[in-house]
RNA sequence: CGGGGAGUGGCGCAGUCUGGUAGCGCACCCGGCUGGGGGCCGGGCGGUCGCAGGUUCAAAUCCUGUCUCCCCGACCA
């Protein structure tokens, strides 16, 4: 039993002002977290038994598949990191200690993991080895955002296996898929996974687990029976209407250096025009995209797309070509590259001129898919919506990208030495707990899934200390507690009020208010936190059961 | 890193333009009333106005520097 008289639990009546998303509001609100710095957050008792409460789902779910719970410290020698390449990254917290050795925070832990089983493990015979454990991560963000969403310290479950080739893998990274279900459903969110860009590491398959809700950071396409970050996401785009015949020939376009502009002042649609979007390359030099006015060019697309890094044309490197910004058009000695959605047509261009456009014919050629898919496009024929989602997991078939480096090797059968095959796997519990939070919060506050609520009950005693209602609240918390409930008693001699709207505030699945109107009946009134009707009051004769069969049947 | 905004009591804010020694609501403490949806009355506690320097008889207010936090973007292995 908790009463709320001993917990630290400071609830706010208004948000802090700085706070943007509905998860960092509520949080605070509900005394769940509070911040130290930028990205650095306190877990307050209630906020860390709902982490808790996330953590041994996962715990449950690891270990089932086979994974075993180890712990590696968050500090480590900086070479681990410079044999794997990852000294560099900007992210990554560096220091020294008092010798001045370099030592890093870590980000995740697949260095040290992989010089632990490098050293253990010598034989196909001890493979494959599934690990994992939850531990804090150092993460310097650039821009640590949304309260617990996305911060500069945080505890992550990542996990990793270790195979002997690529079908090990497949066998592993299935497993570990299994076990993301399973976790997310027991959570009780609202889930999906999508595929997701492997990056620049290389990989060879990647998916995230999504979370939708408003104050995610990303974008997710979705048709009935796909799922997709926009990062990877292919689709077809609606036809743009043709261009009128009227129009053609160099045109006079003075000003109208938008595609807004110019779509306006021809009075045709923005997907009539072409885009340009001058980038430059290591292999390419300076080349120029093309794409629909009314499309918008994905980053990660087209870094896959072309193979290769990128990064905008400077001023200088346009005028040098001949480009004119806001005029921008296809140039002789300019490769142009179009994008898969502009299907051969005339179209209005830049005539790199300044006030100039023109319409070009549009050939057949060869095309690259780098642009944003869109609400409105379709896969095999079905309509694709783009929402906002909080990646709350991800899973990731690293292969030998670390291995390699830092020479995980073992004997096959044949006396070979050969590369492991490794996965890693990430889950993230304090983005589970807020995107509860943002999934189903209403006016009132929090609306807790049963798996993850703080508490199971939420038990008001109403009226003055001493009175009668007091004590049949302290009897019934107890009862509720010896049969296996884990209860929030407020006992503080506060406001009917007050204390109604504290419990809505923090969310948890079942509230009993016992007070003296409905004592004389016998009962306490129940009411589950989700859906605004009344339960039937429970009577206290024989309440322990009756509550535990109500509590299971909530969400 | 680029753009925008903000630092005044635990929370939310006013005061800054026009310099005169800090105020409001909530919370908190004491007393009393009330006791089924943040109730009422009275009395209180609490603030180096982010920090440093400067101007001035006098600085929350003007000037310079600096730190921190938030939002948008970039970045996110």
């Amino acid at each position: 039993m908790t009463r709320l008289t001993d917990l630290l639990l400071p609830t706010e009546r208004q948000p802090p002002a700085d706070a943007e998303a509905l998860s960092h509001k509520l949080m605070v609100r509900a005394g769940l977290v509070r911040q130290v710095g930028a990205g650095l957050w306190s877990w307050l008792p209630a906020g860390w038994r709902v982490h808790q409460k996330v953590v041994q789902i996962v715990r449950e779910e690891m270990d089932a598949i086979g994974a075993q719970e180890m712990l590696m410290p968050l500090i480590t020698p900086a070479e681990l990191w410079q044999r794997s390449g990852r000294y560099a990254i900007p992210e990554l917290f560096k220091l020294k200690d008092r010798k001045g050795a370099d030592l890093i925070l870590a980000l995740s832990h697949e260095e040290t993991l992989t010089f632990h089983v490098a050293a253990a493990v010598q034989s196909y015979r001890d493979l494959p080895k599934l690990l994992y454990h939850f531990q804090t991560k150092g993460r310097d963000e650039a821009r640590p955002r949304a309260g617990v969403l996305r911060t500069r310290e945080f505890i992550m479950k990542d996990a990793y296996s270790f195979d002997r080739d690529e079908d090990g893998l497949q066998i592993s990274y299935e497993k570990y898929a299994g076990a993301y279900d399973r976790v997310f459903d027991r959570c009780g969110l609202e889930w999906y996974s999508v595929q997701s860009d492997v990056g620049m590491m290389g990989g060879s398959g990647a998916h995230e687990y999504m979370a939708p809700c408003p104050a995610g950071e990303n974008d997710v396409a979705l048709a009935p029976g796909y799922a997709a970050n926009v990062e990877v996401a292919g689709a077809e785009a609606p036809p743009a209407p043709p261009l009128p015949d009227s129009i053609s020939g160099e045109l006079h376009t003075p000003g109208a250096s938008t595609i807004d502009a110019l779509a306006q002042s021809l009075g045709v649609h923005p997907g009539c025009l072409l885009k340009a979007f001058p980038v430059v390359t290591e292999s390419r030099g300076l080349v120029t995209l093309f794409l629909r006015g009314d499309h918008r060019v994905q980053e990660v697309k087209l870094a896959n797309a072309l193979g290769e890094e990128f990064r905008p044309a400077q001023a200088d490197e346009l005028e040098a070509a001949g480009l004119v910004g806001g005029f921008m058009g296809p140039r002789e000695g300019v490769p142009a590259i179009y994008d898969a959605a502009v299907t051969p047509g005339r179209y209005v261009v830049g005539a790199n001129r300044v006030d100039w456009h023109e319409v070009i014919e549009v050939g057949a050629g060869e095309r690259l898919d780098f642009r944003r898919v869109e609400s409105g496009d379709t896969v095999d024929g079905r309509t694709i919506r783009v929402e906002p989602a909080i990646e709350v997991g991800n899973i990731f078939k690293l292969g030998v990208r670390y291995s390699e480096p830092l020479r995980a090797t073992y004997l096959d059968e044949a006396g070979r030495e050969r590369l492991m095959v490794m996965g890693s796997y990430g889950i993230g519990p304090a983005r589970i707990a807020a995107a509860a939070v943002e999934q189903f919060a209403d006016e009132r506050g929090i609306s807790w899934p049963r798996a993850i609520a703080p508490w199971d009950v939420h038990v008001v005693a109403l009226g003055r200390a001493g009175e009668e209602s007091r004590a049949a609240a302290e009897a019934l918390t107890a009862e509720l507690e010896a049969g296996g409930l884990a209860v929030l008693l407020d006992d503080r001699d506060a406001g009917t009020g007050e204390k109604l709207t504290d419990a809505e505030l923090l969310g948890v699945p079942l509230r009993l208010v016992v007070g003296k109107r409905s004592l004389e009946s016998g009962v306490v009134e129940a009411q589950a936190r989700r859906g605004s009707e009344d339960l039937e009051p429970v009577a206290l004769d024989g309440a322990a059961e009756a509550v535990a069969r109500l509590w299971r049947g909530l969400p």
